[in-house]
DNA sequence: TTCTACAGACCGGCGCGTCGGTTTGTGGCG
DNA sequence: CGCCACAAACCGACGCGCCGGTCTGTAGAA
């Protein structure tokens, strides 16, 4: 596992030791370095619309761009990082849960926005978290669909059919 | 692991490999065995329902009694038994690709009933099993909710909107 | 010469799997 | 019944590879 990192990064056990004291640091620090920069994206995406079921939309559409763009990352992140044991996983689940609350969050704004009915927004955010998860890990890991962005109209039409919402067909927004 | 197996069943090494080539040959024969016990009892409870509405409420109702039911295996199963890594992962995939392709089927059968309009089944599946999922590795981990099956009311409305079955409000049925 | 950044040989624990040996069960035989 | 022979089931100390982490050395900059 690190001497994989070393064989990729072109380095050293001396090298990697030097700038991280353990194997799990540069996991979180490689998760405090990306997940700062995927929240900022879809929360850019999410401000740039106005109602809504839109901005749904659009941050799963950002989030799927973002996985398919960095397909290696995101397995790193989604594949590889899970199951390295010794209270390494709660730290993974740490990170899940953030993301979960960041869902909710969206979800208890639609609520109080009136967008979507009344409802325990804890367990759809975890819901969807895991939809969108296992979606992600199977074109990860068994390469189906081709392209992950093909599953966006129905991955969104299914998330947001989910909390009640009604379908605005939207334009198709370019891949952008 | 195979230490704490050992220890778990007050057995040996010699014995355990007596029974079992391997390490992994013992997580393979868990699998076989409750698999066709859970898919049974999810096929029992699914033909004692009329419309496939109901069907899917039965069908989910089980899965989590079962899951509650029996927490240390299901955490065997869902949890511990991924990240064993050298090719064990593809067979728990394996695993989870029949049991998308199970819920397709159901779902394939609703779509012909017309309970439910045509759609991609497949995603829907894989988005089910990943919702549910990590419904269930939550209740696990974090020990949230106390209860499984109070996640029950509310996960059966989600799952069944997103597919825009219109949700028909029956009796709550006994936990049998 | 001192400090930073790195190289890579080496160490030690952990965990899977093995292997020689012991116990337990079972059928045959006088 | 008592005994033997053989096999099935089980035991646990050891081997050994893997992998995370350390330690010594060193090239280059200041």
């Amino acid at each position: 596992m690190v001497d994989d990192i070393i064989r990729a990064s072109d380095s050293s056990k001396g090298g990697f030791y030097f700038h991280f004291p353990n194997k799990q640091a540069i996991f979180l620090a490689l998760i405090d370095a990306l997940v700062p920069k995927l929240t900022t994206a879809v929360e850019r995406a999410i401000a740039s619309e106005p109602d809504p079921v839109a901005q749904m939309g659009a941050a799963l559409r950002t989030l799927l761009d973002l996985f398919a763009k960095h397909r290696k990352l995101t397995k790193i992140l989604l594949v590889e990082a899970v199951g390295l044991g010794h209270g390494f996983d709660d730290q993974l689940m740490r990170t899940r849960g953030s993301f979960a609350r960041f869902i909710q969050g969206y979800l208890d704004r639609a609520v109080a926005a009136g967008a979507i009915a009344e409802q325990d927004t804890e367990i759809v955010a975890w819901a969807w978290l895991g939809a969108i998860n296992e979606t992600v890990v199977r074109w990860l890991v068994m390469g189906e669909p081709k392209r992950l962005e093909d599953v966006y109209p129905q991955l969104r039409t299914l998330l947001l059919r989910s909390v009640g919402a009604d379908e605005t067909p939207t334009k198709a927004s370019p891949i952008q």
